[in-house]
Parts: structure tokens; sequence; C-alpha cells
DNA sequence: AGGATACGACACGTACCGTATCGTAACATG
DNA sequence: CATGTTACGATACGGTACGTGTCGTATCCT
């Protein structure tokens, strides 16, 4: 009998502790191999066989760690490094500026590998709150929060109300950039101010009278999935 | 030679005229078998050789028609299911009431597809403009535009102001909803009505004084954008 | 009548899947 | 140290889907 690992351990996991342990480098070697066959050519061609071949393993040793590709995929995610929160202070001296460089770095994130990467994982298709996660960490940190000092300044200055809430922003700005990016759709200056000043600034202006909304996509807590059975008709 | 259809004939729409015309009653068989297969087991399971099994059909008439299984799904939609005829029209006697419809009814279209089979609607149909009308007549208004009746009867209200632009509208609920389904995540009402009132009418209203708004993604007017890979260099 | 094409059926080689079986290696326990 | 248990690489297996090709036959156009 073989025990595959739960969705995180990388230990059996189960069963009785007597025989040989895993390597944890092959453990490590592996997952490599997923990372960068997805990086260089996408989830599609994420293949038990291809990853065997790459991380020169048996098919074996895969299969006794993840049932599937998704599951293989998922931790070789998890293993990835973790974005790290981009210091960078926004402060431009208005609300208007301050959106606008976040969305600015915002694309920039999205370019760079690892946003290409969780890109290729949407594009695939797969309906996943672990992919969500997945996004959020590698998008979220950089562009996709609308940061507390932000607001406060925007605040003093009188742009923005009062009791503030990041929803609007953290739930649409990401969307809209990451969606427009995966279809290739220009992503210009005029959009980006027909954005902010017909959308986000209007929106967050409307937040300060609300009470209890929701969190944003990209908040860092997006919120729970109800269990959606995948087939009903149209 | 084979000669595929290009992205609507179903006539052989290249070569020499002579020989024996394609029969269209195999297409429609065949296409009721894709959606059938689409609707029952998903966009994964449409395959060609089940296609071909469940319309008694070789695989060599599915291959002279479609060169891939994208094309031969967004026939498929194209040439659309069975129509659910509720009324188009969207009237409930106020703003919030008439986006409220408009969003559960593109929940509603989202829902009644998986995620790929969603994803790849919106990619073809910002490539190919005539596909969205086809699809707004074939299957009813799915919810991701906001018609023109709705803006003036909240106009005459006095619930907007005159000149507003559906951008926000056509750019943000459609990207929402289809990232919040891609990844999982809960869309109830309390979620649409944050949506509705903390960004969408204001965003709305402030649309007023604007001037050149671009098109919103699911306006069906994309931006004549070249497709860009989604790998290209930062 | 002759040419061209459509159609169903089937065969072919490739790729990947998921499982199984080897022999060998590495640990845990007694 | 002996023994049982597990990991590991290699490989084989039957299955499914792909995309192409080749039959014989059917249907249409000129």
């Amino acid at each position: 009998m073989s025990y595959p690992n739960d969705l995180s351990s990388s230990t059996p996991s189960t069963g009785r502790p007597g025989g040989r342990p895993r390597d944890d480098q092959r453990e490590v070697e592996i997952l490599g191999a997923v990372t960068s066959l997805l990086a260089e050519r996408g989830y599609e061609a994420v293949t038990f066989e291809e990853v065997a071949r790459r991380a020169h393993a048996s098919k074996a040793t895969l299969y006794r760690r993840w049932k599937t590709k998704r599951d293989m995929v998922i931790a070789a995610l998890k293993a990835g490094p973790a974005r790290r929160d981009d210091g960078d202070r926004i402060d431009t001296g208005s609300l208007r500026g301050d959106l606008g460089a976040l969305c600015r770095r915002l694309v920039t994130t999205m370019r760079s590998a690892d946003g290409q990467t969780a890109m290729l994982l949407l594009q695939a298709g797969l309906e996943d709150p672990e992919l969500c996660e997945e996004i959020e960490r590698a998008v979220g940190p950089t562009g996709s929060r609308l940061p507390a000092s932000v607001i406060r300044a925007a605040v003093a200055r009188g742009e923005l109300p009062e009791g503030v809430d990041p929803f609007p922003f953290e739930e649409i700005t990401g969307s809209v950039i990451l969606l427009r990016r995966l279809n290739g759709l220009r992503i210009d200056d005029g959009y980006l101010d027909a954005l902010i000043d017909t959308v986000l600034i209007p929106a967050l202006r409307a937040t300060a009278p609300a009470h209890d909304l929701p969190a944003g996509i990209f908040s860092g807590h997006p919120t729970a999935e109800p269990p959606t059975d995948p087939k009903d008709a149209p």
C-alpha cells in the first residue's frame, strides 16, 4: 500500500513508522522540476512522466506522494519562496497619484516570473481556492492591496472621508488588471486614469458609511468557498 | 486536403466548389453531442473520440470541420443550447434592483459553464466580437453588459445623472465575478450588494462628466488590440 | 460520365495515465 | 546483527485520447 501526502506534509503522514524514510532531497528536486516546467510551458505541460524525466525520478516516487497533478502543482507552489511585502512606501502627494503608482506596480508584478506562473494557472481554468491563495501570495503584497498609509494620507489631505474601507480597491484592481493582462488587452495610462477616476475613488468614498463589507479577493483574507457542484445545466 | 471551418461557416469555406457538400444535419447532431457533453461533464470531457461516439460520426468528419477542441466548442456554444427565454427585459423599478438582477443573471451564466469554458468564452469573444453578438442572440443576455434601457430608466427616476457611461459595469462586474468563480470564492447576495452599493452605483454616477472612457472588457466591443501572448519579458 | 468531396470505419504511431512488479537501498526494531 | 518494512529507480502493462492516414462507398457539381 502507498500513502499519499495529505495536503502539505512531506513525510508519509500515515502508516507504520518502520521502513526507509522518504528522501526530502528528492522531493525538493521533484518540486523544482514541477516549478520550472510550470514556468516554462504552463500547467498543461506538467506531466507525471515529464516531471519524472526531469527529476530523474520514478513515476512511483511521484505517485507515492501526490495522487493528482493538481496536488503536485499545489505542493510545488507552496514550496516556492514567499513574496516579501514591498517595503517601498507609496506617497506621491495625492490619492490619484498613489493609486496610479499602486496599479503600475501591480502590472510590473504580474509581468514577473511568479506573476506569469500565477496567470498560467488561471488560464488553465482550474477552479480552486488553493490556487487563489497562491495568486494572492504572488501578487497580493505588491500592489493589489491598499496600504493603510495611503488611506490615512488621503484622509489627512481631505481627499477621502473617515472610515474608508479598502474593499473596492482590493476587490477590483487586481481582478481587472489580471484579466486584461491575461487576455492581452492594453493597460495604458488612459485606462488606468479611467479606472481610478471613475471607479476606484468614487467607490472608496462610498465605503465610508457602509458597514460589514466583505473581504476583497486580493485582501489576503479571501472568503470561504461554497462547495459548488461542477455539474449544473445551462 | 481538408478544409477546416473558419470561425463560423458550416460550409467548407475554401477550396473548389465541386464534390459532395457537407451534411448540415450531421453538423447539428455533432454540435448537439458537444453541447450535452459540455453540460454533463464539462470542458475536460469534451473529446474528439467521445463526441464521435455520441454523434455516430467518424473522427475524420470532426477534424474536417474543426482543427481544435476549442474551435469545436466555440461552434457548439454559438449554435447554442435550447435558450432560456425569461424575458430579457430588466426593469425592477430601481437601479439597485436592476443591477442586482443583471449580476445574478451573470452569476447564473458563469455557473452554467465550468471555469475553463468561461475563460474560453471570454477569450474567444475578445478575438471575435461577432461571437458575442451571436451568443447574446442564441442564449439570451448573459448579464455582462449594461443595457441602455436600464440607464435610461435610472436617469428618468433621477438615480443617475445624464451622460452615464456603462464602462464601470462592463469592466468590473464580469471581471470580478469570473475571477471569483475561477478561484472558487463565494458570490452571495451580501457580496453583490456591497459591489453594487459601494462600487457600481458610485462609479456609474462618476462617469457622467467623463469623456472618452475606454470600452469595458465585457462590453462586446473589445479594444482592437493584437492578442498579446501572455508570456513576454518584463 | 467524370472529378471532387463527404462520410463511416478502422488502423497507425505517439503520448500520457495510473498501476504493478522487479531488484536494490535505507531505515527501525528486537 | 537479523528481520521486517518502506523508499527508490527502472520498467512493463492496459487503457484512453490524440492527430493522421487509408480504405470503400455515397453524393454532389460540371
